[in-house]
DNA sequence: ATGAAAGCGCTAACAG
DNA sequence: CTGTTAGCGCTTTCAT
């Protein structure tokens, strides 16, 4: 199973090794004939470069490692569909990881980038802390996708969640609701943020006293028992804002489980706009974020700092909007006061 | 940005480039004062060996690639879950890449890893052809996941499609149907082996004049698409076999556009249990494949193949299991003749 | 137990 | 335009 080498392919087509660098990498100043003959040499012998060669001698990858915090939420699989396209279109590779929203388990992850020295690194929605992502950016680019950071060494990408929170809260409000309860992210990326923008828009409505956050994470699991906690509690909700779609989802089970109708008993809203709340059956009212755009700009933060040597950090933020389906409605009647 | 390297630390721990070398890989024939200083040296400078190097001077990277079809499928996130763990628990770290279901794409995604000389290769769910499939395990160990293949160089670990569509089509017979109908995966890995399923089972059970496949995808949309033109008819299905989850949704959808019900005028199944179909709001009849023995069968093939050396291919095939939940019900009375 | 030396397969000046 | 010469950072005999 030992592959041909760049020095087969030279012997084969009677030229130096450099000769067939050449070639492989497209070089114009090359003779059509010998072109050729290498060309055929490759494709007789099926040589395929060898990356590591390469990349060690060439000291770079082009190739840039993205990892995924949750593979299984699909906000981010259609955040690698906006990454893959601006990454092929300038020529780089992607690599994909993930450490299931473990600390540890990202930051192996991680390390595994580091170790292959790809050219940059796009950090999805990493439950890491601060200082090891400022640890990594000191080897490599880093760009935060869906979480923001102060730290100068790292560009940030995100939605801004705090204003998509308050949008949630506003729509709620302005449908008539006053107990807006909210089911937190944990230590999700932008779970913070998104609290943030709930209490905010609260206390702005004038509704701080029926601030109430419950805590759970950014998986249907963690909605749901966000969701317990919310409905042991005498005076129920008439609306909950998850943290994300799947969380709400979550929250969905466990409201439904309690007997309760969305959206008559309680209004729901999720956040992300994923496939899922598109669901007919599900129909969630939801935040969008622009997963296209947010997987472009990340190249771009990448690829100027690769390339451009730019080394101040970016911190790009997209403004979120909102998508009202059918598990929001206005309270009961009793319950609008 | 340049990083320290093993030489570096050789010099500052005033030792030889092969002590450190050994230090790393946790040699046993090394004095404990002088694996300190190495460690110190090593922690001091920050040193992370440089992966390119190490494979290429070692010949083998540790690391297993793994292309995934459809990384918008929760089903393959699953099955990456097991590969990941059983990877891991043998000293391998994972690599993902996906080609989005496009053939070509999934072709580069590939190369991609044949460059990088990944130690093994793990396909799920592609939509290649064997000829490239083929080519790509004269190169590397190949594993086909989701997919057969009577090629002697690869391995396959798959569900038994074939007995699961017919599990799919007996259970809806059970419950008193005739007029099944179903919607393929297109060249969905699996999808020709499930459609055949369903045709045998129909037969099997005298229903083949009622045997109707329109051709979908194992997307949504896919699903919508099949589902649409089975509902064009005059003599509509009673019950409808979707190719998978994804599609069942999709089936689902186009269904309850056309004002009907689902479990009331027409059964739905979908296959592959992912969580969407365990989602209250969905609820989904299914069938079951256990995605954590698919991933760690594989991982098995590969190292049977990387360490032990084995030649002969391996064929695995699991037994799926039905998952009645509520879109399934007999028919209405009028239909179950 | 440790070090010296020879590559792994490729790129990158530098000559010519 | 093409070939020669050094490495890239690491592993691996082979001595000592």
């Amino acid at each position: 199973v030992s592959q041909p080498t760049i020095h087969d392919v030279a012997r084969s087509a009677k030229v130096s090794k450099s000769l067939v660098s050449l070639v492989v990498r497209g070089s114009p100043n090359v003779t059509e004939g010998k072109r050729q003959r290498v060309l055929r040499a490759i494709e007789d012998l099926g040589y395929r470069p060898n990356l590591m060669a390469r990349s060690l001698a060439a000291r770079r990858t082009t190739t840039i490692g993205v990892m995924l915090s949750d593979l299984h939420n699909p906000f981010f699989a259609e955040v690698v569909d906006g990454i893959d396209a601006a990454a092929s279109a300038s020529g780089y590779g992607i690599l994909l990881n993930t450490g299931n929203r473990v600390v540890a388990r990202e930051a192996q992850a991680i390390d595994a980038f580091l170790q292959l020295r790809t050219d940059g690194l796009i950090l999805a929605g990493t439950v890491l802390p601060t200082a090891s992502i400022v640890e990594a950016s000191l080897s490599c680019p880093v760009v935060l996708v869906s979480r923001t950071s102060r730290a100068p060494t790292v560009d940030t990408v995100a939605n801004d969640d705090r204003a998509g929170a308050e949008l949630a809260v506003q729509h709620l409000h302005d449908l008539g609701h006053h107990r807006i309860a909210a089911v937190d992210g944990g230590n999700g990326a932008g779970a913070k943020a998104r609290v943030d923008g709930y209490r905010h828009a609260m206390t702005r409505l004038g509704l701080e006293k029926h601030i109430r956050v419950a805590s759970g994470a950014f998986t249907e699991e963690g909605g749901y028992r966000g969701a317990r906690s919310l409905l042991r509690s005498n005076h129920l909700p008439t609306a909950v804002c998850a943290a994300n779609d799947l969380a709400a989802i979550g929250v969905l089970n466990a409201i439904e489980e309690e007997g309760l109708r969305i959206p008559q008993d309680i209004s729901l809203m999720g956040y992300d706009n994923t496939f899922l709340a598109g669901l007919r059956h599900i129909s969630l009212s939801t935040i969008n974020q622009s997963r296209a755009e947010i997987g472009q700009m990340a190249i771009t933060c990448l690829l100027e700092r690769i390339e451009g040597g730019r080394r101040d950090p970016r911190r790009l933020l997209l403004t979120p909007e909102l998508v009202a389906r059918d598990t929001t409605a206005p309270p009961r009647p009793e319950d609008a006061l």
